[in-house]
DNA sequence: GATGAATGAGGCTTCATTCAT
DNA sequence: GATGAATGAAGCCTCATTCAT
């Protein structure tokens, strides 16, 4: 990797600038800070939560953090990217094995159940993401998209696979999907009361392909239904 | 109304106290104050919010925001127990000439609209609701399932109707209508470019009352689509 | 009286202004104001005390409180004065029947037990005074000047009837005295627990005395202190 | 020293807090505040005091005082225990070649003259005392019996001598003596115009041992008194 | 590369005082 | 004469950021 490359760092379009060259020690040392970050701010907040707070977690200087990121904000950019990355990271690539219908619900279920693993941290990219500049703002989003997408190939394979009608809005099916993991995160605590993970789960796979689905696309999720793949 | 009462204003279980005496005057002032907050909140975000501006746009003093709340904690929670209660209030009354089902179509509709209407104040309350303490927060949450509560009976009655089967899970559908809504809200930078306002709410009403209907009520919801209610 | 004489009380020299004629009610407002700033004024102190708590405590307006008094301070000094104006009037004048050495035996005692009585408002003169401007100061000092004068013409009269020895330092004899009754409320805290008043003052008294009295002056004391005044 | 112990300094019982970590450097920062700031409220008092004030007196920035204090009652705390501590280290220990009334007068010479040296210091710890916290404030109370302890066991010595009588209350006598020593700087004002300094302390002396002592006291009493130790 | 002491702008909040009713 | 809502100056304190070591 060039020096250029090195000392910069980058995360769609937007980037954040590091003092330090060398790029491994970057990368350990944003892990440290993020890793402090994401649960500080998950717990208080960006903005009730201190740099000096973030050194201390981090068991580093203050002054350290401004090495490897110009402003607070770039910490929580680097936060958030830390965490929606981890999203993308989750869903597994598709098994050759499957069949569309069935790819789609374990990809459902692999990003519900990384939200459920970091229910604060879905939170505050909510919370949070409109404190960012608009370039920083605009890249988290480009990677939300991303993410998304993952989910819309699958979709798309259901269309093909004529289990989904030919008139489905695919994007809108897959932001009813990606909201429905989100929203365990958001309101989990009512949640929690009425419902399982697995069943929320469930119901939310089967809202969206009953909205869905054709008579042939309902038989194939019958046949998922009978016998879920769990965990 | 008595003095004791003159100087509280009732909302939910948390109270704002003021300074000032006059009930209607303390309606009044509480009013342009969260009007100013509402807008500067929403564009700005609680915390790069100054109570300065708030003052200035409201046309008042700095001080005079101190008569009518104690912090800027309880200007917030007064500006989100309106966004709330804007919400409710916005849902209509059952009309007794309405089929459960088309009474529900309504309610999700007006739901949706006002939220459209007041897309900033809505991701405001997923924003902001947790830096208030944790009594006011209770009693935003505790609005926000008296407002669920809205639609909650309609679902009711569809189940009673057997439009709906017997074994719906009444609360998981209301909160899949009500967060449909939200995400128009939430997401609404990416979803405005795929589907208008009313397609969405459609979709999303056609979601739900697939996965919950029985045959009955897929029937009665073809009827409904062929003349669907407008705004 | 004069509407002149009215509208300005005299004290001393310094002066507070009212902007009400009425010379009886101003006097009877002002009781009321002084009554409530006190009591505050000595349990937490000028500065930590508000003009709007003492308008509340005296059950009276906060405009109201500037009709008798310009500002704060002068709120202070109308109460500092009736703090020491009560102490110069509890200081019984001279029996005739009294021996000189008797008479200030009296007046020590009375004095001390105002002080005792008022412990916190003697406390508060000290911590406030030097919050007034100069003028009113001054005029404070006047009076407790006054008040000593009371102390010394007895001291003189022990001096005159050669009970105290002709060299005596009148006027530090008195502020002996007299500090000695000031400090039983400035060391309360610590003096309660290792004498009762009525033999701290006897303790004060024996101490001046032995300090100034001839053979004759000491021979007189004997005989009072045989047979003590008691309260 | 360890970590611990660097970031606090031991004052008595209650502790002020500091987020720097060198001990060296908190001591003389601190001594730089508490310069500046004993100067200033003895000047204006506490609460008309600024923090702003403190720093630029002190030629430092507001920030860096709260590097070293928590708020501004600990500056007064840090103010006070300093005075204080000043009282108590300036009493000589005893000297094993004087007798025991003139050990003590030499203590009461000392002990007055720092007081007339830090007049205003002197009135500030009367004025102020009580703005602090009940913690604080008992610390520094102790602070103060531990200074009358010094005098009380040359009291203690003169009643083991037989100088003074033995049914003596040591404490009230140390009072007497303390407070003698306070009232100069209380009543300079007034004082100033009717004794020296060396007349003041000599004619309390004088009055406290005349109060005390048995005709063997007188004895030693007399002899000290035709060679007083001067300045 | 790392540290942490130092800075100072800026925000929230209080409260003496005014003045229209 | 009395009221109390309104004002706004001013103070305490926080904390992101810098920079000398």
């Amino acid at each position: 990797m060039s020096v250029r490359a090195a000392r910069k760092q980058r995360v769609g379009k937007a980037t954040v600038k590091s003092q330090v060259l060398d790029a491994e020690l970057v990368e350990m040392r944003r892990e440290q800070i993020v890793a402090a970050a994401v649960e500080l701010f998950s717990r208080n907040g960006y903005f009730k939560t201190t740099i000096l707070e973030i050194a201390q977690k981090a068991k580093i200087s203050v002054g350290l953090i401004y090495h490897y990121a110009r402003t607070k904000e770039d910490v929580l950019f680097l936060t958030l990217m830390s965490v929606l990355e981890s999203y993308k990271r989750e869903i597994p690539a598709v098994d050759p094995h499957d069949m569309p219908l069935e790819s789609l619900w374990k990809a459902l279920n692999a990003y519900a159940r990384v939200i459920d693993r970091r229910r604060a941290a879905a939170v505050l990219a909510y919370r949070s993401t409109k404190s960012l500049p608009t370039a920083q703002r605009r890249t988290i989003m480009q990677l939300e998209i991303e993410t998304n997408d993952l989910l819309a190939q699958r979709v798309q394979a259901c269309v093909a696979a004529k289990l989904f009608r030919q008139d489905v809005n695919v994007d809108l099916a897959v932001y009813q999907l990606i909201m429905h993991a989100h929203t365990w995160a958001l309101k989990h605590w009512h949640l929690k009361e009425i419902v399982t993970l697995d069943e929320y789960i469930a119901a939310g796979f089967e809202s969206s392909v009953r909205a869905a689905a054709t008579p042939a696309g309902l038989t194939a999720f019958a046949k998922i239904n009978r016998s879920p793949t769990k965990r």
